[in-house]
RNA sequence: GGGCGUAUAGCUCAGUUGGCUAGAGCGCAGCUCUGAUAAAGCUGAGGUCCUUGGUUCGAAUCCAAGUACGCCCA
């Protein structure tokens, strides 16, 4: 008789090769035809609400590998929170605004004015934009991310722009907008701004000069450095400066705090000249002025000199010492020349001590009507009539050619300048918007801890916000200005709404084809619609506002988490914080999560010229989404996540081991209807109620660790659930009683019911990261059941009272023990399986008050053919300290066994031929094959 | 140069308020099984806890300086 036939085998349809990248697209292709997110929305509405609000990628480019990890973080928390009982929509948004796409446009088109006009060119932007959002969302899906991909928010649908002119109101009515100047690199030939990345830097030669600063009261300077009153007559401060036209607008000389500067006499041919410059520099700007070595007659640090006044070298007024940390000893004479009009350090320390923006420039590169002696020249032309000036007043030190990188124009190949010009802004102080915020951040829950600090310490120092740019692909900031004052419409709030009313309808068009007498009347002619449109930040900061007003039913305000990488704390989370609490006055979220940069296994970043970049595609074509998805999950997020072939592949091993484990459960359930076969928790054998209460501990931790975002914590404790608790223990122990007794009898189905239960549990474990393989389970556990794992919640385990009378713990540890001793009996070749020894195992009183309960069946659980249990007493010489049990009290003999092989359950047995008819059986199996089969209590 | 971080076996991670010979899984090596089989089980070898100094009876843990790397600024 073939006996084999009589064995319970494990049977499934579960592959054990996943082959995820060419089944996971069949599975989405299916998820998408049968609208999963639709279904699960409906199966989940009416719990309570969890709201990630996602920020928006740009709209530009394939994704990379941080895209990937920042979309599957947020699927894990999405999925996760709603297998915990909330209703967590997902509505997926692009940022289709700003720069980058204007440059993608004009590769192909040209600036506007060549072949397209701005209304045209807009179209071109929109057009390309979203293209871009159609391909990466092809990628965002087939990492598995589930979401509202058929209704994503951008920032460019007219709703979207409606909205953000009504949150831009709401600022507005709070009283957050300041009219202010602000240098910016200006092309001449353009005669615009230029953005950052329209700049480059070549080098150039510029006329470098030495310059002094009369002090205007001498005694003061005297009284500071602590001299004689005549030994400061005379004296200069001496600056450097390569753009001699910026004179004209400068307003003060900056010296750094902590700088030592002395007070140098130098007298070339008996005419004595005293100059103030920094300690480290003074021989060197001698040197090059042609001055012999001078004497010191004093010195200080900057901080020292702070407020002290000197004549400005050629104009009749008096411009102050200030402080400021940017200054060096690098070059030049460690006093810098601030024209806070003229570059953005200077307008930064210009700001702090509200120094004019003087602006004498016009947006031709001429200075304007009025300006003092150079009026309508050119700046760059006009150097050498201010140096001529210089020179003619005495002022002028040395003048020589300089060689320097110096901003071009990436058009024009021409210098630019910088320029202040007008902007609009939302002003830190004004109504109190800085401490608001920061009372706001303290409110906020940072994953992590530290993230606190980093966006207090930028929203402290941080400027006041410039939400005006002169570009075309935007949102216009749509004010009506009066044209002499400059001052924004009284009523702009007002008339913001309308002109969102008209953009909900028609597009941003609306504003453009605006004729102000439309919302003015009589009004119009005093005043003219701004150009400008608004900073793109301030597009996808307002999200807390437009997106709860474009879909109600998904969104509420505010969210409960914000989740991005770590440079958006200066970003996306700052300018969401800023926004929401000028408009609102609240934060936009109660939880910031932050994740770290992808850098490879060394801890570089990721590029090109390293040759060390991993493209999620690949990854996902070749090892699968849901190892991907495993590698985000296992990696600590909170710092940098190193990734690399080497890793991938580990991670692609781990992921095999648990899907394995999945498919031997899988397998050990054929034949098993929950319904109708299950024992209950009561009658479970003790080994299996063991299991479930370990699978019930483990779920405490893994919900614990799903709430508090620490996903790496999870997979190392389902990965190590799965080897340990499962693998090298209670599915190797369970296999004797599956495969051999009764299908349909107690001691199996009491071993399929605790399996079924930890594999309900465990799916659902798995779900949120590993989505693939757990519909996969899903589809395949026995029992009625949802379309989706997600429809579910966590399952609930049965709670089954644990026997005291046997310590498990102390089982498990005496089963490690006599494995090391069969593996010394292996080693010396007299067993090969287990099953070809038996064990004794003598305990003291202590020992056998854990383990004595056992009994017979501590054999199962050696998976030994015979296990004794004897009093310590009674032990041999050559028995061995079972050390892992206990310290003392408990020894182990094992030994070969001599008898015979039972053909069906492969222990040997005394009994093996005992009943005639089986004569290769032992009597265990026949009574498994004829009788009513064994009993079991333990294992 | 400044702010915020990170650094524990080849890899991914644990290590409460300072307290046993620093742990786990993977990988690796050896062995076994062939009824989870492109699986499974057993055993074992792997660590200057980034470096240096300090506090302490005692430091992976606390303090200081430094190095490397990452993010954000300058």
């Amino acid at each position: 008789m073939d006996y084999k036939q009589t064995v319970n085998l494990p049977q499934t349809a579960f592959p054990m090769k996943a082959d995820l990248a060419r089944r996971e697209p069949e599975m989405l292709a299916r998820w998408y035809r049968e609208d999963r997110y639709g279904q699960i929305r409906k199966a989940v509405a009416g719990r309570p609400h969890f709201t990630l609000v996602d920020g928006p990628p740009y709209a530009n480019a394939a994704i990379h590998i941080g895209h990937a990890v920042n979309k599957i973080l947020k699927d894990i928390i999405v999925k996760s929170r709603t297998l915990d009982g909330h209703d967590a929509p997902y509505v997926p948004g692009w940022d289709c605004h700003g720069l980058p796409i204007e440059q993608q446009v004009e590769k192909k088109h040209g600036r506007i004015g060549q072949k397209l006009d701005a209304r045209a060119f807009r179209q071109a932007c929109r057009e390309y934009a979203a293209s871009q959002v159609d391909g990466q969302r092809e990628d965002f899906k087939r990492l598995g991310v589930l979401g509202d991909w058929d209704r994503p928010y951008l920032t460019m649908l007219p709703r979207y722009e409606a909205e953000q002119l009504r949150a831009f109101a709401n600022i507005i009515r709070a009283g957050h907008l300041e009219r202010g100047f602000k240098p910016v690199h200006w092309c001449l030939d353009c005669r615009s701004s230029l953005a950052e990345a329209e700049v480059e830097y070549a080098d150039r030669t510029s006329p470098a000069i030495d310059v002094g600063f009369p002090v205007t009261v001498t005694a003061d300077l005297a009284r500071r450095l602590g001299i004689n009153p005549t030994s400061a007559e005379g004296a200069e401060l001496a600056i450097w400066t390569t753009t001699p036209w910026t004179l004209p607008a400068n307003q003060a000389v900056c010296l750094h705090p902590e700088i030592e500067y002395v007070l140098i006499e130098s007298a070339p041919d008996g005419h004595r000249r005293r100059l103030l410059v920094a300690a480290a520099l003074a021989a060197a700007v001698l040197a090059r002025s042609g001055l012999p070595e001078g004497r010191t007659l004093a010195r200080c640090t900057g901080s020292a000199l702070e407020g002290l006044r000197l004549h400005h070298p050629f104009y009749e007024r008096e411009v102050p010492v200030i402080l400021g940390d940017h200054v060096t000893v690098d070059s030049g004479t460690g006093a810098v020349h601030t024209a806070p009009g003229h570059g953005v350090e200077d307008y930064q320390v210009g700001r702090a001590y509200g120094l004019a923006v003087d602006n004498p420039v016009g947006n031709d590169g001429r200075y304007l009507p009025g300006t003092e002696l150079f009026e309508g020249q050119q700046v760059f032309k006009a150097n050498e009539a201010i140096v001529e000036v210089l020179r003619e007043r005495g002022r002028l030190l040395c003048h020589l050619p300089y060689q320097h990188s110096y901003p071009h124009c990436w058009r024009h190949k021409t210098p630019v300048i910088f320029r202040a010009t007008p902007q609009w802004f939302v002003s830190m102080e004004q109504a109190g918007l800085r401490q608001r915020a920061l009372a706001e951040i303290a409110r906020v829950h940072w994953v992590p801890g530290w993230g606190e600090q980093r966006i207090a310490g930028m929203v402290e120092g941080r400027p006041d916000w410039c939400i005006s740019r002169q570009r075309a692909w935007g949102v216009p900031l749509a004010l009506f200005v009066h044209r002499r004052s400059g001052e924004p419409h009284p009523r702009s709030a007002e008339l913001l709404e309308q002109v969102a009313e008209r953009v909900a309808q028609h597009g941003l068009e609306a504003w453009f084809d605006l004729d102000a007498a439309e919302l003015l009347a009589e009004e119009a002619t005093e005043y003219e619609k701004t150009d400008d449109v608004m900073d793109v930040w301030l597009d996808s900061g307002v999200v807390h506002h437009c997106l709860p007003a474009l879909r109600p039913d998904a969104v509420p305000f505010p969210a409960d988490v914000y989740l991005e990488g770590s440079d958006q704390h200066r970003g996306w989370f700052q300018r969401s914080l800023l926004a929401s609490v000028a408009g609102k006055g609240v934060a936009p979220y109660r939880e910031v999560v932050t994740h770290g940069f992808v850098v490879d296994d060394k801890g570089r970043k990721m590029s090109k010229s390293l040759g060390n970049v991993i493209a999620p595609q690949q990854v996902v074509g070749t090892l699968g989404a849901d190892v991907l998805r495993l590698w985000v999950a296992a990696t600590d997020y909170s710092a940098e996540m190193s990734v690399s072939d080497e890793i991938l592949k580990r991670t692609s091993e781990s992921y095999r081991r648990i899907r394995n484990t999945a498919r031997f459960l899988l397998g050990n359930l054929h034949g098993f209807d929950p319904a109708t076969d299950a024992v209950p928790v009561e009658e479970l054998i003790a080994i299996d109620a063991w299991a479930l209460a370990q699978a019930r501990r483990l779920q405490e931790e893994v919900v614990a660790a799903y709430r508090s975002y620490d996903y790496h914590l999870i997979y190392q404790k389902v990965h190590n659930f799965c080897v340990i608790d499962l693998g090298a223990q209670w599915l190797d122990i369970l296999k004797d009683r599956l495969y051999t007794t009764p299908a349909a009898g107690h001691p199996r189905r009491s071993a399929q019911t605790a399996m079924y239960h930890v594999l309900e549990a465990m799916v659902r474990w798995l779900a949120p990261i590993l989505s693939f393989t757990a519909e996969e389970i899903w589809e395949l556990l026995p029992g009625k059941r949802d379309a989706s794992v997600f429809m579910s919640t966590w399952w609930a385990l049965p709670m089954a009272a644990a026997d005291a009378s046997l310590d498990w713990e102390a089982v498990m540890a005496l089963k490690a023990d006599v494995s090391r001793e069969l593996e010394r009996l292996r080693v010396a070749g007299e067993i090969g399986a287990p099953l070809e020894a038996a064990a004794e195992v003598y305990l003291d009183e202590a020992q056998r008050a854990r383990l004595g309960a056992i009994g017979e069946e501590l054999r199962f659980v050696l998976i030994t053919s015979e296990a004794t249990l004897r009093p310590a007493g009674e032990r041999p010489a050559e028995a061995v300290a079972a050390t892992t049990v206990a310290e003392t009290g408990a020894w182990i003999v094992v030994r070969p066994v001599e008898d015979a092989k039972c053909v069906r359950c492969w222990h040997r047995r005394a009994d093996v031929g005992a009943d005639d008819r089986h004569p290769e059986l032992c009597s265990r199996c026949v009574g498994n094959l004829e009788g009513p089969g064994e009993s079991r209590r333990w294992a």
